[in-house]
DNA sequence: ACATTAAGTGATT
DNA sequence: AATCACTTAATGT
């Protein structure tokens, strides 16, 4: 139906109003725009990262992991939204601390480390866009430790699927019990237990790999 | 038809 | 809330 757009339409587009024209210009050229596919893994922990993601569309889902390997669920990168993390850990030990993976189709422009170094100095928007983006993860990951460690495992759950619902503009979740379990660090029989219980307070409804999420 | 994977449940810690 | 053990149900080949 959409007609095919260039990466300039795509960035006027998503992020017109945020800088100047000379610095759309630049991000333009600098950047390499991808496509990747749900399920795509963008980074792995301990991977050298030298590019920074602008996301145009879609979502990115970010993981930590422990000493045996169990995943655990940070929070999710939104479109409009960077991890302007990347660019402090490209600063530091230049080695990624997350695991990111795309939890829908997604289409991203990705920059340059040293480009982006320069923007800094030179377009004041940048600053603030870095900051803004600086601001908004730490606060997201501040809501994660909150949840942690404040949170029964019943409301983790539901506030997990609301999140995941919310970012995937659909409420219904094609994910497997298991699946979730491993996202929030959990045991699949504990899941399953407590969506049962969900359920039938009326505010799911579940079928085989599939969560539709009511209360919304 | 058979094997595999997803989900449900009681009992125990 | 986690783990074990076992069952049932849906799906893939």
């Amino acid at each position: 139906m959409m007609k095919e757009m260039s990466v300039k339409e795509l960035l006027d587009l998503h992020y017109g109003y945020l800088f100047d024209p000379a610095l759309l210009e630049e991000i333009a050229s600098a950047g390499k725009y991808k496509v990747i596919r749900k399920g795509d893994k963008l980074m792995e922990i301990g991977q050298h990262i030298s590019e920074m993601p602008l996301l145009f569309s879609g979502a990115i889902k970010v993981l930590r992991e422990d000493e045996e390997g169990e995943e655990l669920l940070l929070y999710f990168i939104e479109k409009g939204d960077t991890c302007a993390m990347s660019f402090s850990c490209c600063m530091g030990t230049g080695r990624s601390d997350i695991r990111a993976i795309a939890e829908t189709d997604s289409e991203l422009l990705l920059l340059p480390v040293n480009k982006m170094d320069e923007w800094m100095v030179q377009y004041s928007s940048w600053r603030a866009f870095i900051l803004d983006s600086y601001h908004t993860r730490l606060s997201e990951l501040m809501e994660t430790v909150d949840t942690l460690a404040f949170m029964k495992m019943d409301e983790r759950l539901m506030k997990y699927l609301k999140d995941r619902a919310m970012v995937t503009q659909n409420d219904v979740i094609t994910t497997t019990h298991l699946a979730v379990a491993n996202d929030l660090h959990t045991s699949r029989v504990v899941v399953s237990r407590i969506l049962k219980s969900l359920e039938k307070a009326g505010k799911l409804e579940l079928g085989r790999s599939s969560i539709k999420v009511l209360a919304l």
